[in-house]
DNA sequence: TGTACATCAGTGAACGCGCGTTCACTGATGTAC
DNA sequence: TGTACATCAGTGAACGCGCGTTCACTGATGTAC
């Protein structure tokens, strides 16, 4: 009988019957499915479709599609987070560039994950009360609260008049993703990659630094 | 034989065949259904009924469901900045205020109907390209631009600079609209709505003032 | 004022579609002995 | 090392649902004469 004999490493085999590795693939899958469609347009066959897979097998890894729109928004946020990790890293140290940075890296995931974006900040498909979701949403809120604290010198938490600082940062570099997202500043999108960026930076600059 | 020897009046009969103003009960009806649904869950269908019609009436009026949307849409825009005429008119009249009390219109129209907005600024589902829509859309802008220019003593046309203070104040209570609505911004939601107006104000006020 | 007729604005049945979900099933894997 | 068996992770057919759209129709309205 033609039978392997010796036992199937996991990547060895592209046709065996269990996939090993779905949960991922489906996320990823679910990824590409929701940058091509939009939130809209969104549907579990078709995640399954692009995974090569039935489209009854995603339910033994998500339990239905807000499930996998959950753990998909978990792992925007850590992205996200990076994103302006890195950011940060290529930037001066003091308190202002560190903001800068971390809002460009905002607005550059805004733009660079247009639906993805959309799904973690604006969307009721997700279960916002998911802990791995919630948790990964309050670090990059902490996050912010820490980059301002430390630009303003004061904690965010205990003086409002900081945490109004907070919440215009964030609304600013926000409304900046949303709008370019939505093709609405023309201005800004006649602009070559550099001074757009540029521009970006002005504008968060001014209105952390007050001009 | 029974029947009417008189003519109906458009209004003396609810229950007549032709509607006689179907076409702004389906708007009326939309935005209900929108506001409920919101986009993803909106349909034709669900307007129909709502407007106690049957559910291939509307295609007589509108061409399809983006052309109702689109008219919605328009309609949104006008009564957007009919918002902000009000907010401005009980204000004061430096710039400033008047700057800051259009943006507390924007923020206020924003959070008062949410899939509207969402629908005007966000969705690609509206028809942008239409006439009406394009232009109920450009007043608003304009009316920003002009605010803007007023405060400044320079027209953002002509000089870049001021160009960004017009997309920073509009980046920042789109924002804070888009926030609010995503319930992420906590700390100003657990406010009363006086002081969250007030803190509203003071965040524009700061941004634009410069502080 | 009355009649004939064109046009308009509805009705309701029918269509095909993609969706999420369920279900009985089966091949693959892991473990106990 | 070999075998039996439980469990896991898939398949694919079937379901009911709401959707947009089409279509033949009909009642109401407006107009010409």
């Amino acid at each position: 009988m033609p039978k392997d004999t010796k036992p199937r490493t996991r990547a060895d085999d592209r046709h065996r019957y269990h996939h090993g590795a779905l949960r991922e693939a489906l996320l990823t899958s679910a990824e590409r499915e929701l940058a091509e469609k939009g939130i809209e347009g969104f549907s579990l066959r078709g995640v399954a479709k692009r995974a090569g897979v039935s489209h009854a097998a995603p339910a033994h890894h998500f339990k239905d599609t807000g499930g996998l729109l959950t753990a998909l928004a978990a792992e925007g946020f850590r992205r996200f987070v990076a994103v302006q990790t890195m950011r940060q890293a290529g930037a001066k140290k003091d308190g202002e560039s560190q903001l800068v940075a971390a809002g460009l890296g905002y607005v550059e995931f805004a733009t660079a994950n247009p639906a993805l974006f959309r799904l973690m900040f604006s969307s009721r498909r997700p279960d916002h009360g998911d802990p791995a979701l919630a948790a990964a949403a309050r670090a990059a809120f902490d996050r912010l609260v820490a980059d301002v604290a430390r630009l303003r010198g004061a904690d965010p938490w205990e003086d409002p008049s900081v945490m109004l600082d907070v919440m215009a940062a964030w609304a600013i570099v926000h409304g900046l993703g949303d709008l370019l997202n939505a093709g609405r500043l023309k201005h800004l999108q006649g602009m070559s990659n550099a001074k757009r960026e540029a521009a970006v930076a002005e504008i968060i600059g001014r209105t952390m630094r007050g001009e």
